[in-house]
DNA sequence: TTGTACGCGTTATCAT
DNA sequence: ATGATAACGCGTACAA
C-alpha cells in the first residue's frame, strides 16, 4: 500500500554506501560503532525492513518452513503443530501449515489434491524445509510413485517425517516411541489383576497402528497370554470410530468380554465409554478402560481418563530441531528420547470414584 | 540442493527469448501454439518453477496469507483455521499460521513475544494480507498503542479481523452473530418449562463474552424475566474453567440455584458437567445444560450436549474471501448471514435418556 | 508474434 | 572501515 523503502533510501538519508547499511543489517562486525548506531536509528525511524524477495535471490532462503499432516482439527496434531510453530518462530523461521485431510473426518470439505500434489505446491512456495505428519507416509502399503515423489521434494529441500524409517525414503525420519505406553498401560491393568485386557481403535494399514498393536499383543504374551482376536477392534482415531468400534466387541463377544481395554486415543476412548453406556454396562466397573495417547481434557470426562502422556509437544520441538539443522547443512540424524508417562485416573479402576 | 533451472534454461533449451517463455508462464495470448506447447513440455520436462523471488521482486506478491490466533489446539480456533487453509489454498494462497498464545492455557511455552511484536514478524514475511481472530483485538480496553500498531500494519496490508467493529481500528472486520445462538437457547430452556437459567464460562473483559452475556440478559428480559447475578459466572473458555465456574456457582447459590445453565462452549461445559457429578448432581436432572458453541466430540460426551452450532467454518471461508477481494483491491465489506443452528440432545432434558 | 534491455532490492566481491 | 559494482531471475516497455 504505502511506498515501500529500501535500502537505498536509508543509505541516501544516512550518507553512507548500501553497503555499509546492509552490513549493519547483517550485523558485521566492520561498521563503526557511531555509523552504525546513526543507521540503526534511521531504519527505526523510517520503519525499514528489508525485502526477502531480494534477499531471496541471493541465498535462496525463505525462512519458512512447511508443515504437511492431515487434520489440524485433530488434537494429536494440533499439540504437535503447536510446539512446531512456536520453536520454528524462535528460530526465525515462520510455518506455512498445509492440511492434508488424509482422513474422511471432513468429507463435505476433502481436498481433491493427493499429498504428492503438496509436495509440488510446498516446492513452490520455496519453503526451507518440509516437516511431515501423518497421512501416507504413515500407510504400511506406500506406492512406489509416492515415495519417488517424496524423494524428489527431498532433492530439493530437506524433509523430515515423523515415524518410522521407510526402507527407499532418503528423508530424515524422527523415530516415535510406539511401544512404552502400551507396555505401561498392559502393566497397569495386570498389576489391578485383569489379564483379559482389548484394544480398540487405529486405522488398518497404518503403521503407528500395527505398531501398537503387535506391542500390546507382544506385552500380552510377556505374561503368557494370548490376546483374543476379537477383543482386538480397529477402526480410525475418532469418536465416532471408537464408539463403533466398542460396539463390535460387545457385540461380539457376547459370553467373553474382556475385563479391561485399551484405546489407541482419548477420543476413541470417549467414544467406547459412550457405547458402553448405551449398552449399560458402566466404566470402570464392568470394563475398565485407558486410553495410550492423550490429548482433550480428558480429565473432565465421566470416568476421569486413564491414559499417557506422549509427550507429544517435545515430539514437535525435535523435530524442528531436526529439520533446522538439516537446512543448515547438518546431516546427523537426532533421537528423540521420551519416556511415556502415565497418568491414572478413574477409568482404569484404580481409584475409586466418590 | 539440486541447482536451480531458470527461466533462461528454458528460453535456451526452447530456442526462443526468455520473453516468450514468461509469456507462456503467464498465459499470455500472443505465443504461437506450436511454441507454447513446446516451451510447455519442456518446463514439464525440466521441473521448472518460476522464483517466487524474482517474480516477488516485479509485483511484490508473495501469495501467502499471515493468520495470527492465540492457540490452534484450542478447537474453536482449529476449526476456524481449517476452512481459512484450506480455502486459501484453492485461490492459490498459502497460510502462514501464528500462534500468539494470548491465552494462559499453555504457560509452560507461553512466548514472551507482543501481539504487536507478531506484526512486525508478519510485515517482515511479506504476506499479501492478514487474518486475526482473538487475542488483543477481542478485549474491550484495547490499549491505543496496539490499535496504532494494527493501524500500522494494515496500513502496509490489508488486514481483517474477525470480531465486531473497533472504533479507530482501519482493519476490515467480519462480524460475529453473537447473539442468535444464545437467543435460541433461552427459548429452547423456556419451551421446556425453566424460567430460572444462569450462564457461565467465557473471560470478563473479552467483547465477545460481554455480548453474549448481554444478549443473555436482554433475551430473559423479554421473557420478563432478570437473572440473577450470582447465575451468571464468567471465567474463561476451556474445561477447567468450566469446572470451576460451575463449582462457584454451586458454592454460592446453596439454596437458589437455577434449573438451566448455558455455557458458553463445549468444554465449558464439559468441565461443568463435571463439577455437578462431583457435587452429587445430576445433569440434566437437577441442573440441565446447554452450550452455544459447538465443537468437540460432545456428542459422545455424559449426558450428550445440546449446543449451538455457530458455522465457524463457514466463518473462516468468509473471511479469506473477504480478505483476498481486499488483496486485490476492493474495499466492499462481505457481511456474513449465518444462521447458528441448535443441536438438540440429551443435557438439556428435552430427550429422556434411556 | 517475438526479442532486447532495463530494473526490482539485496548481498558478495573486490577495491580503496 | 567503507564504497562501487556485478549478479540473482523475472516481468515488461519498447522495438522489430
Amino acid at each position: 500500500m504505502s511506498k515501500k523503502i529500501t535500502i537505498t533510501d536509508i543509505a541516501k538519508k544516512s550518507g553512507v554506501s548500501v553497503t555499509t547499511v546492509s552490513r549493519v543489517l547483517n550485523n558485521s562486525p566492520s561498521v563503526s560503532p557511531a555509523k552504525r548506531e546513526r543507521i540503526l536509528r534511521i531504519i527505526d525511524e523510517y520503519n525499514y525492513t528489508p525485502s526477502i524477495f531480494a534477499r531471496g535471490m541471493i541465498n535462496h532462503k525463505t525462512k519458512n518452513i512447511g508443515v504437511m499432516l492431515p487434520d489440524i482439527t485433530n488434537p494429536y496434531f494440533a499439540s504437535f503443530f503447536l510446539q512446531v510453530e512456536h520453536f520454528a518462530l524462535s528460530n526465525m523461521y515462520a510455518t506455512i501449515l498445509f492440511n492434508t485431510m488424509y482422513t474422511k473426518n471432513h468429507q463435505k470439505y476433502e481436498t481433491p489434491l493427493s499429498e504428492a500434489d503438496y509436495f509440488k505446491i510446498i516446492l513452490e512456495k520455496q519453503v526451507d524445509g518440509v516437516l511431515i505428519l501423518g497421512g501416507q507416509i504413515d500407510k504400511e502399503e506406500i506406492s512406489p510413485a509416492f515415495i519417488e515423489a517424496i524423494n524428489e521434494l527431498h532433492r530439493n529441500v530437506p524433509v523430515v517425517v515423523v515415524g518410522s524409517k521407510i526402507e527407499g525414503c532418503n528423508c530424515l525420519f524422527i523415530e516415535r516411541n510406539s511401544k512404552q505406553g502400551i507396555t505401561s498401560l498392559v502393566h497397569h491393568f495386570k498389576a489391578l489383576g485383569h489379564s483379559n485386557i482389548g484394544f480398540i481403535g487405529g486405522e488398518p494399514g497404518i503403521r503407528i497402528t500395527t505398531a501398537r498393536i503387535n506391542a500390546f499383543r507382544q506385552c500380552m504374551r510377556t505374561f503368557g497370554k494370548e490376546p483374543l482376536e476379537s477383543h482386538i477392534v480397529m477402526s480410525d482415531y475418532y469418536a465416532p470410530d471408537g464408539y463403533q468400534a466398542m460396539k463390535q466387541l460387545l457385540d461380539d463377544n457376547n459370553n467373553q468380554l474382556p475385563t479391561a481395554i485399551i484405546a489407541i486415543n482419548d477420543m476413541v476412548a470417549l467414544g467406547a465409554i459412550r457405547a458402553m453406556k448405551d449398552a449399560n454396562l458402566s466404566c470402570p466397573e464392568d470394563i475398565a478402560i485407558a486410553s495410550c495417547d492423550q490429548f482433550l481434557h480428558s480429565d473432565y470426562f465421566t470416568p476421569r481418563l486413564t491414559t499417557v502422556d506422549q509427550h507429544n509437544e517435545y515430539l514437535g520441538r525435535m523435530a524442528v530441531m531436526q529439520l533446522i539443522s538439516a537446512i543448515n547443512g547438518s546431516i546427523e540424524s537426532i533421537s528423540v528420547e521420551h519416556m511415556p508417562q502415565l497418568v491414572i485416573r478413574e477409568s482404569c479402576g484404580s481409584i475409586t470414584r466418590s
